[in-house]
DNA sequence: GCTTGCTATGCAACTCGTTGCATAGCAAGA
DNA sequence: TCTTGCTATGCAACGAGTTGCATAGCAAGC
């Protein structure tokens, strides 16, 4: 398990609420590794039980109270040393290739299905690959004048743009297969 | 949840046992779909339960006795229907890449570790990418001859594939990363 | 005869993750 | 005023997945 070591990072590169957590989950953070409101508010409880985070309260105008989290320094400690363990293997769940595998033994209309949906996933992972590239022009407009913790944002970054691309090539082979049985 | 999908698709391309599934899982299928022996284990009983798949006692000498199952037509029936429904977001779960970002708060020692245990990461997916090839030129020889699911799994190799080249140029670009620091 | 190793199946306990629901502050517009 | 919608936090129940352990048949080698 590493949702604590993602919370981890998160907060040290900007303090935050559980809530703004779980936004950022949603989005820069999300690609790669999700998480919803609910485990994050339960996981922080725990860190700082641990006493890897501290919370402050902070009033704000015009909206809700928050209670803002920032990392200890036994929780920096906690991540160095997760840093230095192995990379765990990943458990790899593709239900789509499930599903291709699977078209062998529906009919025609079954595969017809299958082959729109092929295409509205295909439609969303092209919009997802826009979102990356606006996000990357916007965040890191001129490469030579990041810091070390830009690049590294940046290079994650870049292995999810290299990630929807090739999917959306094989995404087409894929239909083309599929079109072709 | 897809688990029994997957166990139905395997089943379908060929009937075997709990533990032959397990051995599958952590070859072919575990391409796209992970899973152990007790997982399956109890998922089958579960599936035996609701009459989606029948399990047969086989006698086998120098081993062991086996129960071997197969996928009767209600099972094959819930395939179906489960095709049909749209595919779900994949949860993305990507260790290594919390990691990296978590290398802007370690020291000089912690990213030389993380550099190396990158570049021993590379080196498994390039064999695991060696392994693909392999078992593309042996399975599938011969693209023209292939029925439709053997060109449905081929086309599923191919993604594992490019998956795996596109992964090593990434590993690349953040080994140049890391030591440019 | 003993150990090692592969085939084969399974239980029990635990942790992780998801789903549904509940509460509450505050703003904006009908 | 009432509804809608976003911010903000949380509980409870359930289902999925992991870990550790246990059992047993049979073959091969020391």
């Amino acid at each position: 398990m590493a949702l604590e070591h993602a919370i981890l990072v998160s907060l040290l590169e900007r303090p935050g609420s559980g809530y703004e957590l779980a936004r950022r989950f949603e989005r820069s953070i999300g690609r790669f590794w999700t998480a919803t409101h609910q485990q994050i508010y339960r996981v922080l409880k725990r860190m700082e039980t641990d006493g890897w985070v501290t919370g402050e309260e902070v009033g704000q105008d015009g909206r809700p109270d928050k209670r803002s989290f920032t990392v200890t320094g036994s929780g920096r400690d906690t991540l160095v040393e997760w840093l230095r363990a192995p990379v765990a293997p990943e458990a790899v769940r593709h239900e789509l290739a499930v599903k291709i595998r699977g078209a062998a033994f529906t009919d025609d209309t079954g595969r017809a299905e299958l082959l729109a949906e092929v295409e509205r996933y295909r439609a969303d992972h092209e919009t997802l690959l826009t979102t990356y590239l606006n996000g990357e022009k916007r965040d890191f407009p001129d490469p030579m004048t990041l810091d070390a913790g830009q690049r590294l944002q940046h290079v994650v970054l870049r292995g999810g743009i290299a990630y929807e691309r090739m999917l959306l090539d094989w995404l087409d082979d894929v239909l083309d297969t599929l079109r072709a049985l």
